[in-house]
This record gives structure tokens, sequence and C-alpha cells, in this order.
DNA sequence: AAAGACATGTTGTCTGACAATTGACTTTTT
DNA sequence: AAAAAGTCAATTGTCAGACAACATGTCTTT
């Protein structure tokens, strides 16, 4: 018996995903997509179906839409200039900016889930989870430090013996399973703990950038809880803003 | 002649998504919602217009929806939070959160160019630029302070006396002209300097997250250079990331 | 017990229609 | 002649109903 891939049927709806994208990227910023019913019957599906597709392009600011009037393109999705739209390890962006990084101080061990992970998690309290601590140096600094959170089915700590390199994303791409498809980081800025000075070799209080991620499969199970600290100066991180529409 | 409100219209689509999400915000990730004929009935739209509003959700990732099955939510973080993939003024982002905001101290005024804004801004020192400083207030306490430098032939002090709500970002939309495109937010973590903890009633060398945030046209100028010193607590800024393409 | 047929409920798509809004044009009034 | 009001066509917004495609559980047959 086959297993059947699960990855992503070819569904009218992709299709015409697919092809409304190419329309509205040879319509020029500003200019008007033709009408509902034409773009319908050029593209071959219902108006119905159409305005699905439109409404999810709304969403992401690439067109606006004015009753009365038409549909016009506000932008066209840049090619994403390494913001934080794309996910990437540190050591992968960092090797974009040709600055040499390295692995410092690491601690692979067992933990057990407390109240606040057993919910993010949804699994019982007390459950072993894998928990990965790493500092990361650049240039011989202490620039970050990261911590992963994975529950055991995913991650066990005598699967990372060997050969870990201090980035756990980079790790489960290799790997291949389980397929990933996102992650949802938040940002702050907080101020340094005792035990976050100590390992970046700061003062406590000092700002720092704190990201938290959580990190989904193509299936939409969370399976990884990062939290990263950073020293300012060493990373510049920067997204691209599309202006809302409404 | 009245003077129409231009912000937000209330129409049945914008009241659907308001409605659908906190429909979404009650039910638990991984649970089912109901079929669309009941949500349909149940908010009072049609089917058609609950699938776009549905297909906007999906867009975000909030809801997952398979043919034969039903509808589940993955995880409502997007519903509480603004997601930095669109430029929104502090205004709009704390009204979808039902966030009460008002502005306090501000100051708006002519500056001169410094070698450092004569760059960015591709004018020669000393041009005259305006200045727009204002300290947002979240529950009557300060919760962020905004700089906003713009050149003067695109937004003049005098224009901004009377009708001055706090964002010069929906000032700008609601003129019309320019035509914003999008804008480069760089994020940082910082000190409070003794001005800004002066400002935002905290002590000097606390930490805050930083925006600096550049603004274009569609014609790829830049019009606005936008510095946001944010409390912790108050906003919760967060940014989906994809791994490789969808 | 296992395999297939069937029933049920769900999302996916289509068709056609009408309402609401906008902008340009025409007509009327001042 | 200029301004105001009215008319009309085009476009998006919304609706109702129907059928198709799909997944899952139940029942029947082997």
């Amino acid at each position: 018996m086959m297993i059947e891939q699960l990855g992503r049927r070819e569904t009218p709806f992709r299709r015409l995903q697919q092809e409304l994208g190419k329309v509205i990227a040879n319509t020029p910023p500003g200019e008007q997509l033709p009408s509902e019913p034409k773009l319908s019957k050029q593209l071959g599906v219902s108006r119905a179906t159409l305005r699905e597709a439109m409404r999810a392009f709304e969403g992401q600011g690439i067109i606006r839409r004015r009753q009365g009037v038409g549909t016009f393109v506000i932008s066209h999705t840049h090619v994403i200039d390494s913001g934080l739209e794309v996910l990437e390890s540190i050591e992968t962006m960092a090797h974009k900016i040709s600055l040499q990084v390295a692995m410092g101080k690491s601690k692979i061990s067992y933990i057990q889930a407390d109240a606040e992970q057993a919910v993010v998690f949804n699994v019982k309290e007390l459950t072993p989870l894998t928990q990965i601590e790493r500092v990361i140096l650049a240039e011989d600094r202490p620039a970050a430090f990261l911590i992963d959170i994975l529950t055991d089915d995913i991650l066990k700590p005598s699967e990372l013996a060997d050969d870990f390199h201090g980035s756990v994303l980079d790790f489960l791409i290799q790997r291949g399973t389980p397929k990933l498809a996102n992650s949802v980081t938040e940002i702050q800025a907080v101020a340094a703990t005792s035990k976050v000075a100590r390992l970046l070799e700061i003062q406590r209080g000092d700002a720092l950038l704190y990201f938290q991620a959580k990190l989904f499969t193509q299936l939409g199970r969370m399976v990884d809880l990062s939290s990263s600290y950073f020293l300012p100066g060493y990373f510049n991180f920067h997204v691209v803003r599309r202006v809302g529409q409404n």
C-alpha cells in the first residue's frame, strides 16, 4: 500500500493563486486590474472563487479594492532581501554577511514541562522535553544566547550527541522530518537577567533584543519553542512592511 | 457640508472579520469550528462572504481547512497581536486589540538637516525638515515615544496644526499623497537615554524596543524617517517567518 | 474478520442575480 | 458662464441556492 504524498495537492484554488499572482506581477504598481467578471472568465474560474483568491492577496497588502472603482496593484512582493520574512539559522545569516560565528558554552538536557510549556506544547505537565542551550560567539566574543525546547518525539538529546553545530533549525531541515512550514516570532526588548548576563559577559540589566519563536510543521503542529537573546551590534534585523490599505 | 470620516467605514465584511475573529479566539487551538452553513447563519452573512473572510484568516495561518472534514483552529496568537508584515499606525494596531490609546506630550517643529539626515533624505545639509515628536499613552501611562522626520515638501508643521491625533502614517494615508508603498524597518534593543526615560517615566538605561523605519513612496522616494521607542508590555510585535518557499 | 458499498457531513466551486458605491456625463438652475 | 443637481454605466460587495469533491463512519457482503 502506497503512502500518498500529502504535501501539496493541485487544487484549482492553488492554480488560481499562481495565475493571479502572475497577473498581478505583470501589472505595474498603481495600475488597475481587469474587472472581476473579465478576470474570472480569463482565468477560467467563477467570480466567487476569484474573489477568495483576491481576498488573500488583499490581506497581504498587495492589491487594494475599491467598490465602484476597481482593483489596483499596490506594490509587488519584492524579492525578500534577507529580512526577517525568511526563517534562517543564525549560522546561515552570519555566513551571508561573512561573519565568523562559532558555538560557545552549550548544554543539552532533559527538562520537565512546567505549566506554561505544557500549554504551548499541548502535553501534560512534567512531560520530558529536550532543551538545548548554547552561546553563539562572533569574533570570539559572545553575541547571542539561544534556547530551544522540543518534545522528545521530535528530538531526543541523544540524537544531537555528535553532529550538532549550534542550529536546531538547520538540524531539522537537514533531517527532513518533520516538514517545517513557518515560525511565529515575537519580538521584545528585555533586560538581561543575571544568568544571561553572565553567559554573554555583560552587565545585569543591559538591554537585549529578545525573540521568542514558535516553529510549526506543515500540518500545523508546534514542534519547537525557541528563545533568543541578542547582544546589540552583531546582527541587524529588519523587516519590509507593506502599507496597510485599511 | 459634512466632512466624511475616511478612517474606518463600517462595512459588513469588517464587522464579519471582527465577529469571526472572536469566534476563533474563543475556540481552543486544535478544535473544530462550526460548519460554514452554520457559521454563516450564526453570523448573519452568506456563505460566500464568510468564505472570503475565512480565506483571509487562513492566509495568516490561523485556521486550517480540510475538505470533507472541517475547519480547525491552529492558534490564535495572530488574532491578539499585529503582524509586522503590514505597516499600520500604533493607533490602528491598538484599535484592533481594543486598547485605548491617546497622544501625550507632543512637539511639532522645524529642524535643520544634520549630516546624517542630509544623506538619507538626499538633501543638502541645513535643509529645513519637519520633525514630529510625541508620546503615546495607553491606559493613561506612557507606552511609546515616536519621532517622525519628513522633508517639508511632504509635510509642513502648519498642516498638522489642528487635525493631528498622533499618527503621521494615518495622516499621509488619509491625505492620499504621496502614494505610499512600504517601509524598511530595522529592529533593535536600546537602553533608554535620559531624555527618553523622562518622557516615558522610566529609569535611564531601561530596555526599550527600538524601530527605525524608512517609509517609501510607490516611486521609491524616501519620505519619512521614523524612530519608535516602545515600552515592553503594551504592544506585542511578531512576524511570520517562512521556511523555504510555499 | 476483511473488504467493499453506502450514507452523511464537510469544504470546494459554480451560476445568476441584485445592492452599494463611484466617477463621468448630462441637464438644470443660478 | 458657472455651479449645482440629476442620470447613467461600470465595478465591487453581497446574497441564495445548487452541485461536486472529499473524508469518515456504518452497514453489507464475502
